[in-house]
DNA sequence: TTAGTAAGTTGCACAGTACCACTATTAATT
DNA sequence: AATTAATAGTGGTACTGTGCAACTTACTAA
C-alpha cells in the first residue's frame, strides 16, 4: 500500500551551477544556450547550466552538481560549495518551482567544454569589471542567481584563500595575487599579500621556477585542495 | 493544452526553520513534536519545525518561512537568513525530498508558543554548553541540520551583529556582551567588546538606564534592525 | 558609613596589515 | 660586456583593532 500523499502538489526542482574561472586575465562564468525544445521555456536564451534532479541518478544533492559539472566540464572534483535556493511561483513559467544552487571554481587551462543533451551550446562569459554580471539578459532569474554568486564570491575572497581554486595546481604567488586582483577588481599589496599567504601555510614551495622574460618565480602548489584558508582579517585598504 | 511534463517524478520539498533565542542564561532552539498521524513519518518525534511548501499560499520560499515561522512564534519579521538545502533518497521515508532551511533569531520575551497543525507540541530545547547540538535524536535528518546551524551561527557570531537579534529591542551592553558569551560558550573581553560596539555605529544610546542592585547601565537599541553589521575582524584571544 | 557589585574607562601590548622603498635575478638591447 | 627593462622578492615603519589588566564610577544593602 502506498504511504499517505500529500493532496497538494510539490514544486518542480532544480539544481544549477554558477561556475567560475579566470580567462584571459578576466573572472568568467559558464553559460548554456537553452535549446530550441518545444515546451521548453526560454529557448535559445543563455542561462547558467543545471537541469532537473534525475531521482533515479542521484542520490543526493551534492551527486546531482558534481554529475552536471561533470558533464560540462569533464572534471571530478573542483572546489564545489552550496550557494542557496531560489523558490517561487513565478521563476519558471512551468510552475512553482525551486532550484539549489552550487558554486564551483576552476582553473581554465585544460578544460573542454561539452554542450550535453538539452543545450544549443556553451561558452565561458567573461564578468565584466565592476559590474554586477555579464551585461546580458539571462534566462529565468538566473541574472540575479548569478549577482548573488558573485557577491558570495567577492565577499569570501576578501578573507579566505577561494581564488587559489581559479588556478591550476601549479602557481607563482604573483599569479595567485592577481587571481585575488582580478576577482576584487583592485590592486592588492604585494608584502602584505605574500605575508599573510605565507604566515598561513597555505602553500607549499616546489623546486621549481616560472621562466619568464624577466626574473623567474618560484611555483607553489596548495597544501590542501579540498578546503579553502580562512585569514584572520579581510584585506582593508586605508584610502 | 499542457505544457510538456517530465516524465521523471520531482522529489518532495519542504521548508525547515531553526529558530534560536537566548532564554535562563542559554541558548535554545525551537522543536517541535511530530503528530501522530498514520502515514506520517515519525510519530512523536522531536523534529525542527516546518514542512511542505504550499503552492498556493507561498509565493515564494521566503513567504514560506515567514508563514511557519508566525505559525509557531507570533512573530512577523525577525531575523531571518537562509541556511543551506539538505536533499537525498534517504532522508524521508516517503522518498526523495529536498529541505530549504531557513535560520532565524529572536527575543524570548513576550513569545507564546503555538503547536499548530499537524504538531502535537513545541518547546525551547536548551542548547547544552560546548555541546554540538541538544543531546537527543531529531527526526529526520534534523539532528545534521540543527548542528550545522549552531556552526554557522557560532561562525558568524564573531564576525557580526547576530546575537543583538536574540535580545528585545532595548537592552544594555553587558547584556549584548552575555549574549555574545553564551552563543559563543566563551568569555568575551569587556573594553575591547564595547569599543568594537560604539566604534561599529551599530547601536544608538537610549535615554533610559536599565536599574538593578548596582550601579544603573545605559539602555541602547538597535540602529538597524533590518541587517546585521559586520565588523573587521573575528575575536581572537591569545591564550 | 562602609562593603559589595556591576558599569564603564584608561593605558599599554600585540598581531596583522598598509604603504613605501629597496634589492635581486633574469632577458633583451646596445 | 655593460645597460636597461621588467618582474620577483624583501625590509622597515606606521596604523588599526583587539587583548589584557588595572582602575574609577554609581548604585544597593547593611
Amino acid at each position: 500500500m502506498e504511504p499517505k500523499t500529500r493532496n497538494f502538489k510539490t514544486p518542480l526542482v532544480t539544481v544549477d551551477l554558477a561556475i567560475f574561472t579566470v580567462r584571459d586575465d578576466a573572472l568568467a562564468v559558464l553559460l548554456v544556450q537553452r535549446a530550441a525544445t518545444a515546451g521548453d521555456p526560454h529557448p535559445l536564451e543563455w542561462a547558467l547550466p543545471g537541469g532537473f534532479i534525475d531521482i533515479e541518478r542521484d542520490s543526493d544533492l551534492v551527486a546531482c552538481a558534481r554529475r552536471k559539472l561533470k558533464e560540462k566540464t569533464g572534471l571530478v572534483s573542483p572546489y564545489l560549495e552550496q550557494l542557496g535556493s531560489w523558490g517561487s511561483r513565478k521563476r519558471d513559467p512551468r510552475g512553482w518551482s525551486v532550484t539549489q544552487v552550487y558554486f564551483s571554481l576552476l582553473p581554465s587551462e585544460g578544460i573542454e567544454l561539452r554542450a550535453g543533451a538539452n543545450t544549443a551550446s556553451v561558452r565561458w562569459a567573461r564578468i565584466e569589471e565592476g559590474a554586477c554580471g555579464i551585461g546580458e539578459r539571462l534566462a529565468f532569474d538566473h541574472g540575479v542567481i548569478l549577482e548573488a554568486a558573485l557577491e558570495r564570491l567577492r565577499g569570501k575572497v576578501e578573507y579566505t584563500s577561494l581564488p587559489a581554486f581559479l588556478l591550476p595546481g601549479e602557481f607563482t604567488l604573483s599569479e595567485l595575487q592577481r587571481a585575488y586582483e582580478i576577482v576584487l577588481s583592485r590592486p592588492i599589496e604585494k608584502s602584505a599579500f605574500r605575508t599573510r599567504v605565507k604566515d598561513a601555510g597555505l602553500v607549499d614551495p616546489l623546486p621549481r621556477m616560472r621562466r619568464t622574460t624577466s626574473r623567474p618565480a618560484r611555483l607553489y602548489r596548495l597544501k590542501d585542495r579540498a578546503a579553502p584558508v580562512y585569514f584572520p582579517r579581510t584585506f582593508s585598504p586605508r584610502s
